[in-house]
DNA sequence: TCGATATTTCCAGAAATATGGAATCAAAGA
DNA sequence: TCTTTGATTCCATATTTCTGGAAATATCGA
């Protein structure tokens, strides 16, 4: 991952409102949710949440698809996880003090 | 570590100059590196750059202490590490599909 | 085709962030 | 104490981001 596209993964998480959408949208597992239900769990307006749900798709870290009516939303844990490693490894050079702790709660698994 | 840190930390990372910064520190060692290098070899104005190191510093992404004129910086792995955690663990609730690949990194050292 | 529902796009004002010149502060040496 | 050097703080301007009302788009069912 070059640095561009992690400052934009970086900024876009970088928002409470979109942070808590990620983090709902990895609570609701493979099925995602869609914008609507999405919106009203956040008790945010539908637009303002589509703007903020654009940039998390853009920075690659939400996947989407139409459903009849409704654009289901999904965490894309794929770009999440480049981030995780442009951190650790390009950012940080994977030294351990780092990596570490990952190592600890991926290994508790 | 809480959401509201973690997104002070995303912040500061979120930025081009900010994010080079952090990395010149961490290819810098343990020594650190002085402010006025940094803004040389950034090609960046002092007070600019003052002002980036103190968004670092305050997400605790980065160290200072002073020797005699300068204040020498420092790359801080703990706050990354947290940032981190805060990431995979936290916001991901450490789902295999974000931590693996970290997981390699750590293990290839 | 019409109306209802779900979502996005457009737009403009408000708020936050970025930038760098000038002034200030701190330490060292003469 | 005065000057020089290294860095920060103050401040005004420029730029970007955020927000949500209104309008537009898409899909479905009657």
């Amino acid at each position: 991952m070059e640095s561009k596209k992690a400052i934009e993964a970086l900024a876009a998480l970088a928002h409470e409102g979109r942070l808590a959408a990620f983090r709902l949208l990895v609570r609701a597992g493979d099925e995602g949710l869609p914008a609507g239900e999405l919106a009203r769990l956040l008790a945010c307006p539908a637009n303002t949440l589509s703007t903020n749900l654009g940039i998390l798709s853009r920075a690659g870290l939400v996947t989407s698809h139409r459903e009849g009516r409704s654009i289901v939303y999904g965490a894309n844990y794929d770009g999440m996880s480049k981030l995780v490693t442009f951190l650790t490894k390009d950012c940080c050079e994977g030294r351990a003090r780092v990596c570490e702790p990952v190592d600890v709660v991926a290994l508790s698994l």
